[in-house]
DNA sequence: CTGAATCCGACGTGATACTG
DNA sequence: CAGTATCACGTCGGATTCAG
């Protein structure tokens, strides 16, 4: 999504907007669902897990979550390095509820591409 | 999010973005929530419900939501023209894992605010 | 291995003007 | 009233390069 950040005179009325204008990119719901699945991750385990995240990608969204308390970053002073991440109780918190809704994608997104297929524009249908 | 359009190798995996990559936009959710909340609309209608959305960009997000099913539009061929918008189905269907993560945002969204002002940079770690 | 820095193209969004 | 067209700008994301 980019919901993008803003001045947002809605912020009372939509608080999701708070924070899922973070999760709402191209990576993070990945990420979370990744570290859900397979527990305490190395980056570069989380690299070829994702597979095509770019590593700047991977170490931005990873920075972002941390940021927002939904992931645990751990670095291990050794040679070479090594950092875990994983779920905070936030970060799984968060998870149950999008299950839902993941629930539901599964659950629907033949009706949606359907409606997309059955799709035609106003405009088309006068054009001609 | 933008969840930006992709050739995504993982829409198996994660069948939720084909759906929420689309929702995933500024305004499709407060469409949506406003639709909820006020049934049958006519677009000044959303338009002034909303407020700070642009004609373009309502015009635009009650294109792709009536593409994607979630939506229906009525045109009554009147001068001056009247087009009402109300979610469907399917529409209403998608929001009741919504709000599961609307509840939780609500709910959170200080956890969230918490851990971004607490966040310090790795790198301003070290850096002095 | 785990990043950060830079360059760059693509897309989302807003402002404005125009139309049936 | 309910849009569309055009332009300009900002951000996101990919590729590449450099570093601790």
């Amino acid at each position: 999504m980019s919901l993008h950040k803003s001045k947002d005179p809605y912020a009372d009325r939509c608080p999701i907007r708070d924070v899922l204008e973070r999760l709402g990119d191209r990576w993070s719901m990945l990420v979370l669902f990744t570290l859900e699945e397979g527990g305490t991750l190395r980056f570069s385990v989380l690299k070829s897990q994702i597979a095509d995240i770019s590593q700047r990608m991977l170490a931005q969204t990873l920075r972002r979550l941390e940021q927002d308390g939904l992931v645990s970053r751990t670095v291990y002073a050794t040679v070479p390095p090594r950092v875990d991440y994983a779920l905070t109780e936030l970060g799984a918190s968060f998870l149950k509820p999008m299950h839902g809704l993941l629930d539901w994608a599964k659950a629907h997104h033949q009706d949606v591409h359907a409606a997309r297929r059955a799709y035609t524009a106003p405009e088309a249908i006068e054009a001609r």
